[in-house]
DNA sequence: TGTTTTTAATAGTAAAACTATTTTTTTTTT
DNA sequence: AAAAAAAAAATAGTTTTACTATTAAAAACA
């Protein structure tokens, strides 16, 4: 059995919780939890109470609720990273690998599970609906100063590169990266709640369609 | 002199800001304050503190915090929404109006203030950085029935059916406005946070570079 | 002018966010 | 294996935020 383990920035957290056994409760309830309830209405407290611990003993390993969702998003988004390497490697032709790189995007909410105490499913459905809560904060700066996007820049960077590898004199390729990335969570959620603002029709499959939506995006500039 | 109103969906607010003086302070001065403190730090009793009125007063106005921030961007959307129709009219050329369009989101940061007690160049900055908290919550569906985000969708609607008028059978009208909407939100607040996401280079003015991609982003779809 | 209605202030409560301190458990040393 | 040291977790708080029931003041109306 392989063991996949995906690197957090470390300045996010007090204590790592890949450590302990308590740390690995934290991961995996929170995760239930926060979709659960949604992040304004989650609390160490309720976490405490599901995992039969205390709100100071989560405080251990988490400054906040904040710096734990910033856990929970930077650890989805060095996963993505490393599906999209995994899953393009031997792929000669770059624009097939641009395809299944926005392929991961998409369907993340479909795959098996791999990490033994993290539900990606439920973790790709946060990340839909919290994750841009992540970065819009007051202290964004220094908190970038402290590395905590560092996994979303990366991702950034991977597409990047794989624009470039596709089409070397392309003028927006980090602009074009970050809006894909965007795009691509943002599509998805307004397809769950605000269907006038997507093209999807009904009894059409909304991951497919934002699927080819985002290729068309791609290659229509590139 | 011409008074210009903007109107914002009723169930947003308990009672109309816009009919008291109290009302109007409540405006006005939680626009400076969200801006200075960001959302999270912005509470109803510093408000009251600014206004020297009190928390309980505010609630007779708005029933929470995030309502008050539903009407503020409902009502920056409905603003930008007047803007396009106004710059466009009499526009004949229909590229050339999308034009306008794209440059009245990026560049009413910089644009005279219109509405006395409303300051829109510190309005847009909140829009860049909280308006996505607006949706982004458990509450979503209730509050979309109840016609919280029908500015914004209905500028989603103006941008749209811009874009057909250019290209009458385009299948991705929608998807793609509000892809815009969000887009030029997004790369000014990366822009100005993590520069290594855009195409901005040193020196370069971000509204032109935006801008440019903006232009970039929609013709080469269409 | 007196009555009704509206508007705003007082004075709270409940829950959330966070922390100092103690207790328990684990690890290390002898 | 027992004692000492270190680390982890729980207890029991405090402070702040979000929100509300009730009262007082002001405005509108008959």
């Amino acid at each position: 059995m392989i063991s996949i383990k995906i690197s957090v920035p470390e300045k996010i957290y007090i204590r790592n919780p890949e450590d302990t056994i308590l740390g690995k409760n934290i991961i995996q309830q929170s995760i239930i939890l926060i979709e659960e309830l949604g992040f304004e209405a989650f609390t160490f407290k309720k976490l405490a109470g599901a995992i039969e611990s205390t709100e100071a003993s989560i405080y251990r390993y988490f400054e906040s609720k904040h710096h734990l969702l910033v856990y929970l998003v930077s650890w989805y988004w060095g996963w993505i990273d490393y599906q999209i390497a995994y899953r393009t490697n031997n792929i000669p032709d770059n624009k097939e690998k641009i395809k299944i790189a926005l392929k991961v995007l998409v369907d993340m909410g479909k795959g098996e599970m791999s990490v033994d105490y993290i539900d990606e499913r439920t973790l790709h459905k946060i990340v839909i609906a919290e994750s841009s809560k992540v970065y819009h904060t007051k202290s964004v700066d220094t908190e970038n100063k402290d590395g905590f996007f560092k996994t979303y820049k990366n991702l950034c960077h991977t597409f990047s590169k794989l624009f470039l590898a596709y089409k070397p004199d392309y003028t927006f390729s980090h602009a074009l990266a970050s809006t894909v990335l965007e795009t691509s969570q943002q599509q998805i959620y307004f397809s769950q709640h605000f269907h006038s603002l997507t093209d999807v029709k009904l009894g059409e499959k909304p991951s497919q369609k934002i699927e080819d939506f985002l290729v068309h995006l791609v290659f229509g500039l590139l």
